[in-house]
DNA sequence: CAGTGAATATAACAACTGTTATGATAAATT
DNA sequence: AATTTATCATAACAGTTGTTATATTCACTG
């Protein structure tokens, strides 16, 4: 499939535009002289600016998909738990500009109804992943029976955003172990005490 | 002091504008639309857009202030730090337009580092403020002795802008309720363990 | 009352935007 | 080999943008 492979070009010339110059300023031009060509490219792979913009931002939530399957494999109980959410931490530099392309859209999505309901499609799936997993861990076992998976999944999401964020609006920001400790502490505080 | 007060309408106008429209299309013609006036107005209170856009995002932290100040008054103990962080949480209409016009301006301050440092500033006197708080309360026996003030301040703002921008991307988000008591039960979590 | 300056309206400007149409060229298909 | 199709370049379009200059109205001040 070279056309796809293409839009995904495309895509990624978009991203690069999108965390060096803003989304404001990422028009079609300046994506086609970021891959060198002009812009008959962009206009050939995508009907609209619109259809590009979403699927650019269909891309935030498949690359993160790919990371975290990969974090997850062949781990269970807790530690898969924290493994899913810390793969979403801007630890290294493409989780940083995937972070940094989905505040982009995010706020792009500030009074457009219509891409706000695009991110809570995608953050929907994604508690879900979460609730399904504390469902898991609860019938083990692993966790309190008094948790609400529902509810915790909310929080848990809420935390990995937050400390996200923390990393871009804070000059003195959370270190990369900082960040995992923060999410490793919470989840244990969801298990059964200890007696030690 | 007129001329100030004008310069707020105008800046009201433009967050009406940003959360009903989105930042992008917040043009100078629209804040001028949105007042019943002309862009004659718009340009006479302000120099450039960009000393109106800064001096909107700016009104963010102002507002906020005022908000945590009246939430945070004749409070002392946890309770004082648990309300301090609560006031930042949407859980009237003002906030919410507030959380709206930040998240508006964060997506907008990517790729442009200037606005991005802006935000940090204001993230930095707010994780300051946190700071001395946790201080206060450590000293005073209120939380434990080894919760680390510096770090601590970071994860308290980290969830507390988690759980905000939980009632954004998520469908089923937490209620006012649930933000409220999430943040009480981490807060007590840095607490002396009791014994019951 | 004359005049000074703030407040607002209007209009024009160049630059940039997304979109579209048209050519040119290479690749694939028949 | 002929022809269709995919790929890309170029150019033009109408609309929008921020900015600036100018005109008008009005309030205040000497």
């Amino acid at each position: 499939m070279a056309q796809s492979d293409r839009r995904l070009e495309v895509s990624e010339a978009a991203w690069q535009v999108i965390v060096r110059e803003g989304l404001d300023r990422t028009s079609m031009r300046a994506i086609a002289q970021e891959m060198s060509c002009t812009t008959g490219v962009v206009t050939h792979y995508f009907r609209n600016k619109q259809e590009l913009i979403l699927f650019a931002l269909h891309q935030v939530a498949a690359r993160l998909q790919v990371l975290m399957e990969r974090a997850v494999a062949d781990l269970s109980g807790c530690d898969r738990l924290v493994a899913m959410l810390s793969s979403f931490l801007p630890i290294d530099q493409e989780r940083q500009e995937i972070l940094r392309v989905w505040v982009a859209f995010l706020g792009y999505a500030v009074g457009r109804a219509d891409l706000m309901a695009d991110h809570q499609q995608s953050a929907g799936e994604l508690r879900q992943m979460i609730i399904q997993e504390l469902v898991t861990l609860r019938s083990q076992g692993d966790i309190r029976p008094d948790v609400d998976p529902e509810q915790e999944a909310n929080v848990l999401l809420a935390l990995v955003n937050g400390v996200s964020l923390d990393t871009l609006i804070q000059a003195k920001s959370l270190s990369h172990e900082q960040q995992e400790t923060v999410l490793q502490r919470y989840v244990d505080g969801l298990c059964p005490k200890q007696i030690v």
